[in-house]
RNA sequence: GCCGCCUUAGCUCAGUCGGACAGAGCGGCUCACUCGUAAUGAGCAGGUCCGGGGUUCGAUUCCCCGAGGCGGCUCCA
């Protein structure tokens, strides 16, 4: 199941002459007004969306902006968000409006309320609302005069009034353009919703725009959930009360996005490890502390064998490490200075008392390690190290412990206890940029190998408010990654202020089976370690220099991937990967015997059989072993052990019968041996019928 | 960490407006059935109603605290 794509199609231009509006040229060059390509606003020639409304004062070109474009579904949630404001205040007169964006697959608007919003609230509002839009209020742009003047007329809405102050102020505090649709880069200007017959303002809001015409131009509408959001994004503010909504072009398109949801839910990995008994979080452990049972373990066993084959002949060196560490080595890394908040915290030990209770031998702080890098610094140094042996790549399947905070652990995708398959690289400044694009296809080959194949780059550069090292550092750095990246010709792109405090890095990020992007991979360069941990080569002339380290995480986190994974495949794991890879399931009890054997043959080249023997009714096993995701299942009967064959049942419900043992176990280890991610069905497999 | 919601059998969930032996389906076990492509039938076992405290004649139910989960916010080396 696929997220379907907007319509593209080329966007009807017109010409709107001066003093006609927009709405009136675009009507009358044949743009539809109804249906989920209405047009719902206006693009001028600067790329800026206009409401229909708009009159420029000179000949303009215009393009129309479908409600089923990405534009148009933003415009209709965002003044969705507003009907959701009006019903909210008719309901709670005394919420105070913080602000109301569309997002990805939504909008959302935040209040200050007394009390929190009901999942009852919800169900009222959603009813107004749609009381309010059937009522077809226009939306009227009017422009104030002045910041004062808003600020009057705002008096009540103190969100809002701090939100002009800040426009108007020089203060050089910026504004998300993205999130904050209450003020631009132009006029202050509210939007009135008008009465479509009296005229008379029911209700108005600070606000950028643009809008629909009417309230009658957002044809689907849901509130999905309510949640406390901080006002402005910081902790340090209050906690509004936020509403989450969706708005789409038709209902069928909500229709669509709401069993999108629906899908996501059902192959939610969390779901999926209980049902197929994959892992679990036992409450005795502690939150985010996974257990894998023994058919996770499984696929995470064939993930990390296989990893580690491909390391191996990409010419890493594979090193160990333990899982804990005197604080010393945190100190040394700068990870105590940065990060001691999401470590666990340390335990001291060895401290000796006298007898009158002063401290004899001074103890000593251990740390849980939440990274390896420090570690592989002390491989690297524990020698010297001279150019021959550059680039020198240790790698670790290295279990590190993050003491996330506790509303944020999920799953197997943030956890407290983690294990990357971390590398450090390094290498000579001359080495660097090549060692970069190299790492960065290897990564990039072995999540296809994976099945994951839909991938765009991010690069994060520094943030100016937390960051070590020099300008130089940075730039060159940045630049060796921004190259890499461009390299593989993926589309790439910029999370300014993103990265960590000691080095730039570039995230893949790739897109599973329903569309939603996960970053994955991660390279860094980094400058601060080898100087911290005093790193140094012998170079060719004899001279001591220092190594570039390149950080490098693949799947990220083992947990994580497996997570990923598992929703990608909705637990229908590839073949290769799959914890039982073929069950047996006998007509009657005089078939297990042929099966055993099948089995045995099976097994004895590396598949992952059983046989079900339980004396459950056939069509029971067929169903069990189905709703387990088993990618083969043999059946046998009569017929097939008179003929020496097995018949095949795959997990889409095809059937190829009567295949000969031979050329069944042929089949199955060569679509193994090959990793095939597809699931196999009867038209995959070449076999048995024509 | 913050806000809200949730926690009843291994799993999914009923139920108790504060009162009698707390129910179902799936799963497990036993028995019968031996069957040709998604659920054979019968029986049995299984519960500190998340933990602690309080209110009450009486608490799984109401209140408080804690743990864990879920949805967000903040965070994510």
């Amino acid at each position: 199941m696929v997220a379907s794509p907007p319509a593209v199609q080329a966007a009807l231009r017109v010409t709107v002459p001066a003093g006609v509006t927009a709405g009136q040229a675009l009507r009358d060059g044949g743009a539809p007004t109804t249906g989920p390509d209405a047009v719902v606003v206006a693009r001028d020639p600067q790329g800026a969306l206009r409401d229909l409304a708009w009159a420029p004062d000179s000949d303009t070109e215009v393009d129309a902006v479908a409600a089923s474009s990405p534009d148009g579904r933003s415009v209709i949630r965002h003044s969705c968000a507003h009907v959701l404001a009006q019903a909210v205040q008719q309901h709670f007169p005394d919420a105070k409006l913080g602000i109301g964006p569309p997002v990805i697959d939504g909008f959302y608007y935040d209040f200050d309320v007394d009390r929190p919003f009901t999942p009852e609230d919800l169900a009222i509002l959603e009813k107004t609302m749609r009381r309010i839009i059937k009522a077809g209020q226009r939306f009227s742009r009017r422009v104030l005069g002045s910041v004062s003047e808003a600020k009057r007329e705002l008096a009540a809405e103190p969100y809002k009034v701090e939100l002009v102050d800040l426009k108007g102020s020089t203060s050089g505090v910026t504004i998300d353009p993205d999130e904050v649709m209450e003020v631009g880069a132009g006029d202050l200007t509210i939007y009135d919703n008008v009465h479509p017959r009296t005229g008379e303002t029911i209700w108005s809001d600070l606000c950028r725009g643009p809008h629909v015409p009417t309230t009658r131009h957002i044809p689907a509408l849901r509130l999905m959930r309510t949640a406390a959001a901080y006002w402005r994004g910081s902790e340090r503010n209050p906690q509004l009360q936020r509403i989450y909504g969706t708005a789409w072009e038709s209902t069928e398109a909500l229709e669509r996005h709401l069993e999108l949801l629906a899908e996501a839910q059902r192959r939610d990995h969390r779901k999926l490890g209980a049902e197929l008994d994959l892992f679990s979080f036992p409450d005795e452990i502690g939150s985010g502390l996974a257990v894998f049972h023994p058919r996770g373990g499984t696929v995470r066993r064939v993930m990390e064998d296989y990893s580690r084959r491909r390391h191996e002949e990409a010419g890493y060196d594979f090193v160990n490490s333990p899982h804990i560490t005197k604080a010393q080595l945190f100190e040394t890394s700068g990870h105590l200075d940065w990060y001691a908040d999401a470590m666990f915290p340390p335990m001291h030990l060895d401290e000796e008392l006298a007898d009158d209770g002063t401290v004899r031998k001074p103890g000593q702080d251990y740390y849980l390690k939440p990274m390896n890098c420090p570690f592989h610094n002390l491989i690297y140094r524990s020698r010297g190290r001279s150019y021959r042996e550059l680039p020198l790549r240790l790698f670790e399947f290295g279990s590190v412990y993050r003491y996330e905070k506790s509303g944020v652990v999920h799953g197997l995708t943030r956890v407290r206890g983690m294990t990357q398959d971390d590398a450090h690289i390094y290498c000579t400044p001359e080495q660097l940029q090549g060692e970069i694009c190299s790492l960065l296809s290897f990564v990039l080959d072995l999540l296809r190998d994976f099945g994951l194949d839909d991938f765009y780059l991010e690069l994060s550069t520094r943030n100016d408010e937390k960051y070590v090292g020099t300008d130089e550092q940075w730039e060159q750095a940045t630049e060796a990654l921004r190259q890499a990246a461009e390299a593989t010709g993926l589309e790439l792109v910029l999370d300014p202020g993103g990265a960590a405090y000691y080095a730039p890095k570039i995230s893949v990020q790739a897109k599973d089976a329903l569309g939603r992007t996960w970053q994955l991979s991660t390279i860094q360069v980094d400058f601060q370690l080898p100087d911290r941990f005093e790193l140094e080569y012998t170079a060719s002339d004899g001279s001591r220099r220092q190594p570039y380290m390149i950080h490098r995480a693949l799947f990220g986190s083992i947990e994580r991937f497996f997570g990923v994974l598992t929703e990608h495949y909705a637990g229908a794991f590839p073949a290769w990967l799959a914890p039982v890879q073929v069950v047996g399931i006998p007509i009657a009890d005089e078939h297990v015997e042929h099966l055993q054997q099948v089995a045995k043959a099976l097994r004895a080249r590396g598949i992952r059989v059983e046989v079900d023997a339980s004396d459950e009714r056939m069509q029971k096993k067929i169903r069990t072993h189905t709703t387990q995701k088993v990618p083969f299942l043999l059946l046998a009967g009569s017929k097939d052990v008179e003929a020496g064959a097995v018949s095949f049942r795959f997990r889409d419900g095809t059937q190829i019968n009567g295949v000969g043992v031979e050329d069944a176990v042929g089949a199955i280890t060569g679509w193994v041996a090959r990793r095939e991610n597809r699931s196999p069905s009867a038209a995959e497999l070449p076999i048995g019928q024509p």
